[in-house]
DNA sequence: AATCGTCTCATTGTCGACATTATACATGTC
DNA sequence: GACATGTATAATGTCGACAATGAGACGATT
């Protein structure tokens, strides 16, 4: 998988790609707190850059439904309500579903190897630390929708999973025991490896409405 | 629907998102064809505006998919292949088939209505301007996508509706005649009002299927 | 003759400063 | 005292200029 013998780029990634990493690590752990502006020049200052980069970054993070921007008032952190949760584990649906019928089809012995890993992941965790299991739990999500191999469902799918991470990291849940998300993950890679389309899509589609009902439930609308 | 007696801002839009859209207009119209370079400076002078605004826009159409960046090189107009147009639909699939799923059981009359009006204007139209024929038959797809009620659906598609009409606008397909594309759309509107979900699901999917052959064959991968 | 090194040119990346806008507070008038 | 108006301030929006990067052309060297 790694490329030795391969020199990477110097620099592998542009300074407003690297403000918008920092800045979505902030808002995802708390750092900027729902509803809370962000400041062009304060972050300019911080990151000793100036402020093009950090427009250019909050831009990115717009698009990605991170933030939310006012005409010449500034951009806030998105406050995401029980019906945004709702809304993102529908849309997650429609792209998850898509993509586990491919794999259900199509899906190679590697492409579920890689799937197994992340359920492996997520049953070796340690139980307490919940923010690593949701973090492990949407890795799963990430895999089976990267074996699809659709360019379109992956990045329509990154951008709702920032927005998953968002509002699970505000919500903290009780995360339902480990065991159990465990074996529905498990349950979900078992029916894709024996072409059980139909099996596939309904474990999904449950899941889906499963964890929107955990979330939505602990929200606000 | 209009409000008369009531002054409308005096800017609707941000600078960004008017340049933005001239930029969208300009890639989907073929001023721009594929390949060719956007120029920062050059189009500020065309534009009247500073390199701040254009930059913006720009950020907004390679996230859109439109437009492809290299570092320190800068951007082009994204080429799309074969394999681009089916990923395009299997991806509105994704989208318009939950989408139809949820209009199908909560769709009401007003809706029906919207949707029927966009069959209404396809039928209406002339046969000759295939690009007029085009441009209509997305607006039925965003009619149907829009009475979903979902913003993340919606977010979605319209990125894709953008991507559909540049390989739709390069590709110049025959229309298949407007007989068969209004009997098609007017297909999937009957099974929602009569909320037969499978039927809709499987008329969804199948339009999405026949639309990527027919523009696929056209194109190069 | 082929390759390497250097130069030039055009373009993007970044910066600091000015212009504009919106909010909040103070002021004046009825 | 309450309302409308004017002003101050702090933020974003925009601009022009400088720095850095990459591509192509030209010439020198082996």
């Amino acid at each position: 998988m790694t490329d030795s013998g391969q020199l990477a780029p110097l620099r592998l990634e542009s300074t407003p790609v690297l403000v918008a990493d920092r800045l979505r690590e902030g808002i995802l752990d708390g750092t900027f707190p729902p509803r809370t502006q962000l400041s062009e020049v304060a972050l300019a200052q911080q990151l000793s850059v100036s402020r093009g980069p950090i427009r250019e970054a909050m831009q990115r993070l717009l698009q990605e439904g991170l933030l939310r921007g006012e005409r010449n008032r500034g951009v806030f952190v998105v406050d995401l309500g029980a019906s945004d949760v709702r809304d993102i584990y529908l849309a997650r649906g429609a792209v998850e579903r898509t993509a586990a019928a491919i794999v259900a089809e199509h899906g190679t012995e590697a492409d579920f190897a890689a799937i197994q890993a992340k359920v492996d992941d997520l049953a070796a965790a340690v139980d307490d630390n919940w923010v690593e299991l949701t973090r492990l739990d949407l890795q799963f999500h990430l895999a089976l929708v990267a074996a699809a191999g659709s360019a379109r469902l992956d990045r329509m799918f990154r951008t709702l999973m920032a927005e998953s991470q968002l509002c699970i990291a505000r919500l903290e849940p009780f995360y339902a025991g480990r065991g159990e998300v465990v074996r529905e993950h498990q349950a979900i890679l078992d029916a894709l490896r024996i072409k059980d389309l139909a099996a596939a899509d309904r474990l999904v589609a449950e899941h889906m409405e499963i964890s929107a009902t955990r979330l939505a439930s602990g929200g606000t609308d």
